[in-house]
DNA sequence: AACCGCCTCAACCGCATGGGG
DNA sequence: CCCCCATGCGGTTGAGGCGGT
């Protein structure tokens, strides 16, 4: 009996705190990546390998960019999301500074409204309505505080390449989502060849995205591709198709 | 002020994959 | 080949925060 309540009490998610990030950032500085099982073991702190990948992974390695996303990887990942479904990590690595779960995430929250809509549709048949009526607007707003109250890692949106400010990211996104309101999840937008992408295709980490191994692309229009991906090493890869 | 329901996202889970023995 | 282990990936969960009433 107590101890089902300590099961009880004890929390199921187990949040890092900044102290075991602390060590776990400094193991791996000194040893290195890799070995997660090891590290799990010597650096002292009470958790799994996998659970000190993600972390690293996701959140302590150098060059991860917090905060939210700009407008120009959300558009990054609506096209790469259309070409190659969720698949989230050849999705994150063309976002430099980005990582899958966190692409993943912003999906499913901001992207996938669609889906969302019908699955909560599905969930709250009986219940209360209020949320299907207007949740399509205020999502962006609530991020935006949220995004202000990080509580372990509190940062300046730096997510913006262009330097650009909070309140100008705002004011850009209620220009997108009345248009949105209008025809909302107009892919022939986004897909159409008058819809510029500012932001130059620059791969994650240096590294050139491999096609090679996408069967994906066998059945997508040459053109439609350099349409989405827009760069030469694309052109090369089509070459070889 | 308190309660309730919804939203977000960090973390977990299970399966897939790859490499070494 | 087969097995084992480490790592990677994508789906799912649930704690905490927030807004509405």
């Amino acid at each position: 009996m107590e101890e089902s309540k300590a099961m009880k009490q004890q929390p199921k998610k187990n949040l890092w705190k900044p102290e075991e990030d602390l060590i776990l950032r400094s193991y791996v500085e000194t040893h290195g990546e890799g070995n997660w099982a090891i590290v799990s073991q010597e650096s002292g702190l009470m958790r799994g390998a996998k659970s000190c990948r993600l972390r690293w992974k996701n959140y302590l390695r150098p060059n991860i960019k917090r905060g939210g996303m700009s407008k120009e990887e959300e558009d990054l990942i609506i096209r790469m999301h259309k070409l190659l479904g969720n698949r989230w990590s050849l999705i994150a690595g063309r976002l430099p500074g980005r990582t899958d779960n966190e692409v993943k995430n912003y999906w499913n929250t901001h992207l996938n409204k669609n889906g969302l809509q019908d699955k909560r549709k599905a969930n709250n048949s009986n219940s209360c309505k209020k949320n299907d009526d207007n949740n399509s607007d205020d999502g962006n707003n609530k991020k935006q505080k949220k995004v202000i109250n990080q509580i372990y890692y509190p940062q300046p949106p730096i997510c913006s390449d262009n330097g650009t400010d909070l309140a100008h990211d705002i004011q850009r996104r209620n220009q997108e989502e009345n248009r949105e309101k209008q025809d909302p999840w107009n892919m022939d937008d986004i897909t159409s060849s008058h819809y510029n992408i500012n932001s130059p295709m620059i791969p994650a980490n240096n590294t050139t995205f491999n096609f090679d191994d996408e069967p994906y692309f066998d059945h997508l229009d040459p053109f439609f591709l350099f349409e989405a991906f827009g760069c030469s090493s694309v052109d090369a890869s089509l070459d070889n198709m």
